[in-house]
DNA sequence: GTTATTTATTGACCCCGGTCAAGTCGGGCC
DNA sequence: GGCCCGACTTGACCGGGGTCAATAAATAAC
C-alpha cells in the first residue's frame, strides 16, 4: 500500500483562498462560481472580504432579493405576502467558526434558517459522549425539534463564519396565520428535515462503513448542486470527528476510507478540500453493498 | 448457559387472547387496564370484539370524546372549534395486520393519525432490502415526510389489526388556518416525530447492542404507560424482524440479546410478551454503556 | 387431525471496524 | 526562524456482532 498520490494542489494561494472558510459561499462565491470564476486567485484578505459581504447584505436584506429565495421559506410566495414575511425575520445574527446558535436545554423562542455558511446540530450526553444529527446549509431550517417542549433538545453550532436569519415564533406564527402559501411552504421546509433524518437513519441501518461515507459524499454533493456550487469540488466545513461521528464511526475509519478512495481513483483528497473525479464510482458505492474496494484495489 | 428458567405463561388461553394481537387495546383494553381488569380469562372471540369496537368507535367518533384526546392533534383545543376539527377528519381506516396504509411512492393526500393499533414504517431499496424508520402507537401521525414533494417516502403498514383517523390535507389546510391553536398542535405533533426520529439516530450512532435494545423496551414501556397501558408486560406488535432491522442488529442478536437479559433476571422473555421484572436494571443498561452483561452472569 | 411455512432460538466461525499507539502535517504564536 | 498543539493519517491488534447453519416452536394451510 501506501505508494498514493497525493493529488497536489498548489499549496500557498489555494489554501490563503481556502483557510477563511466558505464565508464569501453563498453570497460571493455562488455569483463567481455561476459565472466560470474560482476564487483560487484571489488576493482579497478576509477583512475585505468580510465588507464586500456586509455591503451585499445591505443590498438583499429582505427575502424577496435574497438568493436563496427558492430554496427558502419565501418560495412560491408572491411580493405581496413577501413583506409581511420579511418583518418577521428579524435581525440576521453572525456566528463567528465554533459559535453557537442555540444551547441544548435552552428555551425555544425562535426558528433559523441559515443563510451561508454551516451549521451541526447535536446532542450531548451527561456522561460527555457527542452525537452530530445533522449537518445545516445555507436554506435549511434549524430547530423544528423544540417546537413540541419549548426547549431545544440538541445545541447548534457553526461550522465556519456564518449567518442566520432568525424567525421569533410569536411573529412567525401570526404572518403564517395570515399567509396560507407561507404555511404550506413552512410545513414543507419541516418536512425536508423530516426527510434529511430520514435519510441519516437509513444510513446508519445496515450499510458498511464505505457505503455511508460514499453517500454521505454524494448527498452533500447534491445539496451544494442545488446552492449552485460546484459539486466536483467540496469543501468541507466540519472536521473528520464530526463526519464520523454523524456516520456512526471513528475517525480513524473516516480517515482510512478517504484513502481507499483516492487510492481507487475516486476521490482526490487534500485535507479539508474533497475532488470527485469520479461520480459514477461513487454513486456506484452508495448502492446495494456491491463493488466494495478490497482495499488497495485500482480502479481503471 | 442454556438452563433458562423460561417465564411459563400458561400458553393456552392466553395466547388465544393474545392472538388476536391488541385489538382491543386502546378501546377495550385501555378501560379494563385502569381498572385493573386483565383480559385473560375473556372468552370473547374476534367477532364478537370487533362488534364491541365498532359500538365503541359510534359511541366516541369525535375527536372531544375520544380517549386520546390530549395525546392527539385536539389537545389544548375548546369544544367549539372540535367540531371544525371533526368535520376535517376523515372516515375512520381499518387495517388487518400486514395491510397497507400507503405505500413507498404513492401520491400524498393526506396525513394519518393512529387510533388503536399500531403501525411500522419503513423503505425498500429497489436491491430489496428494508430499513424500518419507526413504529408508531395511538396519537401519533404518520405521513409527514410526504409533505415536500408530494409523495410518501416510505410505506406504512399495519403491525396488527389498526384503526386510522385521515386527515385529508387540503381540508386540514383549512381548518389550521381558522384555528390557530390547532395550527399550533399540529407543528407540536409534527415535531415530535422529528424528535423520535432524532432519538432513534441517537441509538443507531455509537451505542451498542445491548444498549440499543435495552433503549428501545425503556422507550416503548413509556410510551405505553403515556397511553394508560400497562408498562411491565410489553406485548409487541413487531417482530424480532422488525426490531432488529429498527435497532440495525439481525435478528439473531435481538434472540440472544432477550436470552441475556432474562438470564440476567431483567426481562421474562415469552415471544412477543416481555415482562419487565427489573426496571430499574434496564434503565441502568440505557446509561452510558457501562454496567454490560458479561455471557451469562446473574444479577441479583 | 397432518403437513408446510413462517418465526424464533442457539451454536460455531470469522471479518469489519473499533481501540490503542505512533507518527506526520500544518497553522498559530512568539 | 523554532516551537507547540490540534487535526489528521497510518499501522497492529482484537472483539462485538454479522454470517451460516441447524433446530425448535408456533402458525397457517389443507
Amino acid at each position: 500500500m501506501g505508494s498514493r498520490a497525493r493529488s497536489g494542489l498548489v499549496g500557498g494561494e489555494t489554501c490563503l483562498a481556502m483557510s477563511g472558510g466558505a464565508w464569501h459561499g453563498a453570497i460571493v462565491c455562488a455569483a463567481h462560481q455561476q459565472m466560470g470564476y474560482h476564487p483560487r486567485r484571489s488576493t482579497v484578505t478576509l477583512m475585505e472580504c468580510g465588507a464586500v459581504v456586509l455591503d451585499l447584505n445591505q443590498l438583499r436584506r429582505s427575502c424577496g432579493s435574497c438568493a436563496l429565495h427558492e430554496l427558502c421559506l419565501p418560495a412560491g410566495i408572491d411580493s405581496a405576502d413577501l413583506e409581511r414575511l420579511d418583518a418577521a425575520v428579524r435581525d440576521k445574527r453572525k456566528l463567528a467558526r465554533g459559535g453557537a446558535l442555540f444551547r441544548q436545554g435552552d428555551a425555544f423562542h425562535a426558528l433559523y434558517v441559515v443563510r451561508s455558511g454551516s451549521l451541526k446540530t447535536f446532542v450531548e450526553s451527561p456522561a460527555g459522549d457527542v452525537q452530530v444529527l445533522g449537518f445545516h446549509l445555507p436554506g435549511e431550517i434549524v430547530g423544528v425539534d423544540a417546537l413540541t417542549n419549548d426547549h431545544h433538545l440538541c445545541g447548534a453550532e457553526a461550522l465556519e463564519q456564518t449567518s442566520i436569519c432568525e424567525l421569533p415564533y410569536v411573529q412567525l406564527q401570526q404572518v403564517v396565520q395570515e399567509v396560507p402559501s407561507l404555511y404550506r411552504q413552512l410545513m414543507r421546509v419541516i418536512s425536508r428535515e423530516v426527510v434529511a433524518e430520514q435519510r441519516h437513519l437509513i444510513m446508519m441501518g445496515k450499510q458498511q462503513a464505505q457505503e455511508r461515507l460514499a453517500i454521505f459524499l454524494h448527498s452533500l454533493a447534491d445539496r451544494y448542486g442545488r446552492l449552485s456550487r460546484d459539486t466536483s469540488t467540496l469543501t468541507l466545513p466540519m472536521s473528520r470527528y464530526d463526519i464520523a461521528n454523524y456516520l456512526g464511526l471513528v475517525v480513524e475509519t473516516v480517515s482510512r476510507l478517504f484513502g481507499r478512495m483516492e487510492d481507487a481513483g475516486i476521490l482526490a483528497v487534500n485535507r479539508k478540500t474533497i475532488r470527485i473525479l469520479r461520480p459514477d464510482l461513487l454513486a456506484d458505492l452508495c448502492g446495494q453493498g456491491l463493488g466494495r474496494l478490497p482495499h488497495g484495489t485500482e480502479v481503471a
